[in-house]
DNA sequence: GTATTTCCCACTAATTCAGTTGGTATTTAG
DNA sequence: CTAAATACCAACTGAATTAGTGGGAAATAC
């Protein structure tokens, strides 16, 4: 499991697309003055998305990306697998030779967290992070207004 | 968030402490042997999980590392903050200027993301990795043993 | 046919990773 | 007291990754 500031551009992209695609396909140029990334690095890392299938792309002018599937259907793991490799860790080649057995152990236990990592990225999808912020931002909402007087919480 | 090869070399040095470190200190030179991390590397690292007190220096022959505090004190967000420096990202300034919104909104979802994922390594302490690992291992032998046969699962 | 956009590739400066080298300080074993 | 073992420290290095440049080619709307 790996994540770095790579996958986090690849996020906050697709983040954006699934926030302003909803009518017409969006320009990686609108993206890249969205969220402050190079233009290039941007082709860079579509380039990745696209033939993972995570998103779509339409040339020409009116032209741009769409994603790929619906928000749901797109968790953050998959995201992150397609720009940053996913390199599986030294399994120690199965049950192998491994050093006399406490490297192997520590190996398998690095194995599952691992894993656990990625299941948790997995079970979190576009549309979710979408739907909890609005979600969070009408609790505030509601909030504000009963407790407007001391906003300054701070 | 950032979880790289380095928190993993972190992760997996301190669960050989763990792990060995019952009855008197591990020194760096078992470390490096048992899960092939060169000493010097390791050096490095400890340097880092040292200041944060996660471990404990004894010089002279003899000496080693003793965990810092107990293994369910531990968390595996603890030790990746250590020699990860955990960079919190670009919060726009809280509620500042933010390149018109939409880069504002992104940064706040991935925000919430990432400290989603702290949280949940943050839940996890070494000593939790230890013992689920003993659990799993029981399950397994127990099962083997009643469904030895098909024991090739692909 | 031209402007707009994706798509593609080769190159690069800066940073990080992982390791090397060569020490110094401290403590134990003998 | 001496020597060995160990933590501790800092500068340097090759390789990989990050993030970005530059120069295009291909598709498509107008």
């Amino acid at each position: 499991m790996r994540l770095s500031t790579k996958g986090r551009y690849a996020v906050t992209a697709m983040l954006d697309l699934a926030l302003n695609g909803k009518n017409g396909p969006v320009t990686l140029a609108e993206i890249s003055e969205n969220q402050g990334i190079s233009l290039s690095y941007l082709e860079q890392l579509f380039a990745a998305l696209r033939t993972k299938e995570l998103v779509r792309g339409v040339r020409g002018p009116g032209g741009g990306y769409y994603l790929g599937k619906s928000a749901d259907d797109i968790s953050i793991a998959n995201i992150i697998c397609a720009v940053d490799e996913w390199v599986e860790f030294t399994r120690c080649g199965g049950r192998q030779n491994c050093s006399g057995g406490a490297r192997c152990l520590t190996h398998t236990l690095w194995d599952d967290l691992s894993s656990e990592i990625f299941n948790f990225l997995a079970g979190i999808s576009l549309g979710d992070l979408v739907r909890r912020n609005l979600n969070k931002k009408e609790e505030e909402d509601t909030l504000s207004v009963v407790t407007s007087s001391d906003s300054q919480a701070a």
